[in-house]
DNA sequence: GAGTGGTCTAGACCACAAC
DNA sequence: TTGTGGTCTAGACCACTCC
């Protein structure tokens, strides 16, 4: 691991460690680099993926301050991890449908960018919380990079056995989501009626290098869905 | 202004000028820092700057790509300046219906970490788009900071005239937003039935120093509003 | 192997904050 | 005035891509 994730990763552990919470300032950077025996630039790098994620502020002449808000329950679509990752604390419970393989429509060859012939993974899953149905999810994964996929596998967090497994871990995604209306056969995982409000969430993922591998298109139960974006400005 | 924004703001006009799209390869670093006489710490920076905010992605040993999909209509959520930036291209009509002083409850003072004593504007805003409702929006910001606010302001984008005028701008925001009924006041606005179903989004702004200065409660007509949230994996 | 981006450093100097 | 973060540079070297 580089330098400066490195520090990114002991300064979120130290903020955890400590109990730090909003507004509390962390250690100077000239402290930060007798620490961590590495350069300014090095440190300053590394605060800027943290502020960038959302977890620290910096603010010139004053600091750099702890501003994580962690929120129960809440979604943080800015670390869309499939869900495993942002709902972390509250449990979370997964029901596999069917994992498939199969051929893309138009509508999926455009987001995949892909041929009509290409095999895909095709995934099923109900999410619950609390034994309420949360969401209800059809994940295609081209197979080109996602070699193999299984039942097992879905039933735990599908971009923790990316990342540990094949290697593979997004470099960016493009969400979107509106208001819309169950389907019937989401209106039956959701335990919802046909036709009853939902939040339709599209998520587009792409590799480091600009390919779109995994294209997912999920509804969340409208009374158990919430969720956080944080941004910033430059 | 400093050079890697300047630079940046350079590279995202010669995008738009050269009507660059997905996929696009951008100059590479060192052509760039010829021709803006500038060093390679420089171009990577203002290149870091555009990756953050979505526009570009990069990729070891090959290039700089352009990311950004324009998506007519869609709210982005990672700029949430208020939403005449976000939207831009659309046509946004904006009713104020009102504009005055006001002292906040336990929950405002709660988001804006103030008083109850403490003066906030309030600003009620109906937003249209093709002449069709968009949005109801409630926004209190603290006087301490907004010192003066009236309803011709508010006509047009308050984030510009708090930019131009009064030299002040966000440093990051939190959002938060679920599915939500409208009470009687909104639908009258929103032109729909009591009850009906929205996106209710509130949005706490910051200060690059730290200090919370607007808080806004916000509900979306449901067949009116859409979102895209662009995120990058660090 | 050539091209291209990524990491890391030391150091000079600037800008803003807090006292 | 001092503390602290921000900008910018030149340069060395590493890592990945593409031919």
């Amino acid at each position: 691991m580089v330098k400066y994730k490195q520090v990114a990763q002991e300064i979120t552990d130290f903020i955890t460690k400590n109990q730090m919470s909003q507004h509390d300032k962390l250690p100077v950077i000239d402290e930060l680099t007798k620490q961590f025996k590495v350069s300014k630039s090095t440190i300053i790098k590394a605060l800027d993926i943290l502020e960038a994620k959302g977890q620290i502020y910096q603010v010139q002449g004053s600091g750099s301050f702890v501003r994580e808000v962690i929120l129960p329950g809440y979604i943080n679509l800015n670390r869309p991890s499939g869900l495993t990752q942002t709902l972390q604390g509250t449990p979370l419970n997964t029901k596999v449908i069917e994992v498939k393989l199969v051929k893309p429509d138009a509508e999926i060859q455009e987001y995949l960018d892909c041929k009509d012939d290409e095999e895909l993974y095709l995934v099923k899953r109900v999410r619950y919380i609390d034994d309420q149905p949360l969401s209800y999810e059809e994940s295609y994964y081209r197979k080109k990079y996602v070699v193999y996929l299984n039942e097992e596998i879905a039933e735990g967090s599908i971009f923790s056995y990316l990342k540990d497994h094949l290697d593979i871990k997004p470099g960016f995604v493009n969400s979107y989501f509106k208001i819309d209306h169950l389907t019937t056969e989401e209106a039956g995982y959701l335990e919802e009626d046909v036709g009853e409000h939902c939040i339709r969430l599209v998520n587009q993922f792409f590799l480091p290098s600009g390919a779109p591998f995994d294209y997912s298109v999920l509804c969340y139960h409208k009374d158990h869905a919430q969720f956080f974006v944080p941004s910033n400005y430059y």
